[in-house]
DNA sequence: AGTAAATATCGAACCGGTTCGATTGATTCG
DNA sequence: CGAATCAATCGAACCGGTTCGATATTTACT
């Protein structure tokens, strides 16, 4: 009868249990061939017999590193995220770590609070979605004795790993295929000014109308904040223009669905009153009227090489100095859907 | 300037530079009335200067106690669960407690080996969603050292705080209005057998057509796992009948989706061929044609109270023990959406 | 047989905090 | 003035592991 009176067994009840110095029963944990057969067996079954687990507490504290990692993360309520936080947990749990979560919703000071928090927890890496992007909140990064890996939101001038989506690409394939359909006069509901998958995806809109020899007004450029409903009161207004676009790209799915709720909500139809494009799956979006096209990431891919970069570098003697950073572009795969469609002829 | 060498500065190094012994050090912290008012200025001072954050692992050590609450869900990318862990973060954050996630994917023997890590990470209290029902697996965690608070999935047998729907008037709001639309012939895309919330949900519609003298036939329950494609599979078969049924109530949102397509699949339209009603919300549902009628669940509010209670125990002196198990059966909320309509007369 | 090398085990120190009893110096009071 | 009280600080032990040098026992070799 393993009766637990909740306290946790040690591992010098073990080691009491079985007759061996605490070192020995540590040694036939940690190095059993170092210990005879005879002992091995014995330390064993004493520790089955009390269930005894390791206090990892204990462990860190020797060994100046534990087995958890940090994942910060905007909102945790966009599918995309949860998508990418279950990846980055069995990628973790492969490797015998645990993944601490923390939400910032999107405001600096919580992300500090969770930052010292980590930090108390000697945390020694983290992935991160960051929120901010200016030269101070770099250099708060940078003095942190911790190894970050950035995902999707690259911050200029903090040397760590980045693994995202080639923004620019993802933009380009949107905007070439709509260039393609004929579209000449198309809008972008951007993203939260700062921050670098905002100013990427802009720019590469810009980019390609501008080797077609288009402009993109700036009129045509609003900001949706990479949330639905800043993205739905741009979309009604862009599309109560004397002159509105035929066709919108948003910068995220969040922003999506702001504006085809916009578009419905004018009692105009997609695509043929105007089409839509965005960055990112919308969640279940096969149910979705029409479907949107968009640019898919490849997150589980994406989530994988960001925790397998992270653990390597903690796995690493030097902490994270002597390797350089590294990058990560992944390549969007375009998934047309129905929101897309040839201009209507004026 | 405070450069990091990698290294954190530890309570001696403090206790150090401010020129006082390390115990002294610890109540400028712990206790500083008991300090003198020069003494604690240098102390804090000197902390600030070398960037010091207590190491938890220390101070947990010595205390037997942390301030990490584990969150084990079977699915992190359902949208639903991402509110719950906002919710729980939010909650446990206020009082300085962080959340290790790690998600099952409904694998008991993934179950188990993350409350193995719980358990080394001396993890004292847990929110979980369990994959299982069985009584071995109860007894498993029962024989654990850890107070856990059961979520969505009541688990029978085990004494612990349970906050979920209450499933039976979720199911009863969702028949009663088929019911009163004038839907005599019901299915049901139940979830996982064997699973508390795939029972009450059952067992509640069942309760409600008996009421109104109504059968509720074998044949019109199926087995859709709380997954969309057995959903989806299941759906075809029920719809493919000889005598379908008029409407069809759903166990959850990813059943519902699973639904809402074969019904697209087959040429039928939604509500006018057949109604449609589920627990649970569909993410971004205001996007789905016909908005499901659902019974929404009071996520951040039932997330508050999980943590609400799991954190009072864990300050608790003697654990959990001393106060019994309590239970909270929320109240869900009835959205009509326009997938359910009164039966076509045939 | 005698010594060297290999094997198995042990004891003690250490990681970075907290806590408690002891010590010191100042203050109060009979 | 000397004893008792109190405030401030200190040193040492402890939490539960790991690790390393020391010790005891066995095996190998000349």
């Amino acid at each position: 009868m393993t009766r637990r009176t909740g306290k946790h067994a040690t591992i010098s009840d073990v080691a009491q249990r079985a007759g061996v110095a605490k070192s020995t029963a540590s040694l036939s944990f940690s190095a059993p061939e170092r210990v005879s057969a005879d002992t091995l067996e014995r330390v064993l079954s004493a520790a089955r017999a009390i269930g005894y687990a390791p206090n990892a507490m204990a462990q860190s504290l020797k060994s100046g590193r534990n087995k958890l990692i940090g994942f910060m993360v905007s909102d945790m309520r966009n599918p995309h995220n949860g998508s990418i936080l279950r990846a980055v947990q069995e990628n973790a749990a492969q490797q015998g770590f645990l993944v601490i979560t923390a939400t910032s919703d999107d405001s600096p000071d919580r992300e500090r609070e969770i930052l010292r928090r980590f930090q108390s927890m000697r945390i020694r890496g983290a992935i991160l979605t960051a929120s901010g992007n200016d030269a101070q909140y770099v250099e708060e990064l940078t003095s942190l004795p911790m190894t970050f890996v950035t995902f999707d939101q690259h911050l200029d001038g903090l040397a760590c790993d980045h693994v995202g989506l080639d923004n620019r690409l993802a933009v380009r394939m949107l905007t070439r295929h709509l260039l393609d359909l004929g579209h000449r006069r198309i809008a972008h509901i951007a993203g939260t000014p700062g921050l670098w998958t905002a100013r990427e995806r802009l720019e590469g809109i810009r980019e390609t109308m501008s080797e077609a020899g288009l402009p993109l007004p700036d009129d045509l450029v609003v900001n949706g904040q990479f949330r639905s409903e800043p993205s739905y009161a741009q979309a009604l207004h862009l599309l109560n223009r004397p002159e509105p676009p035929t066709a919108i790209i948003t910068a995220n799915n969040t922003s999506a669905h702001g504006a085809l709720k916009a578009v419905r909500a004018l009692g105009l139809r997609c695509p043929e009153d105007v089409s839509l494009a965005s960055v990112d799956n919308l969640p279940w979006s096969d149910l979705i009227e029409p479907r949107v096209t968009c640019t898919a990431q490849p997150v589980s891919k994406m989530a994988a090489k960001a925790t397998g970069w992270l653990l390597e570098r903690l796995a690493l003697p030097g902490a994270d100095t002597g390797q350089p950073p590294r990058e990560a572009f992944m390549v969007p795969e375009l998934e047309l859907g129905g929101s897309t469609a040839p201009p209507r002829a004026r």
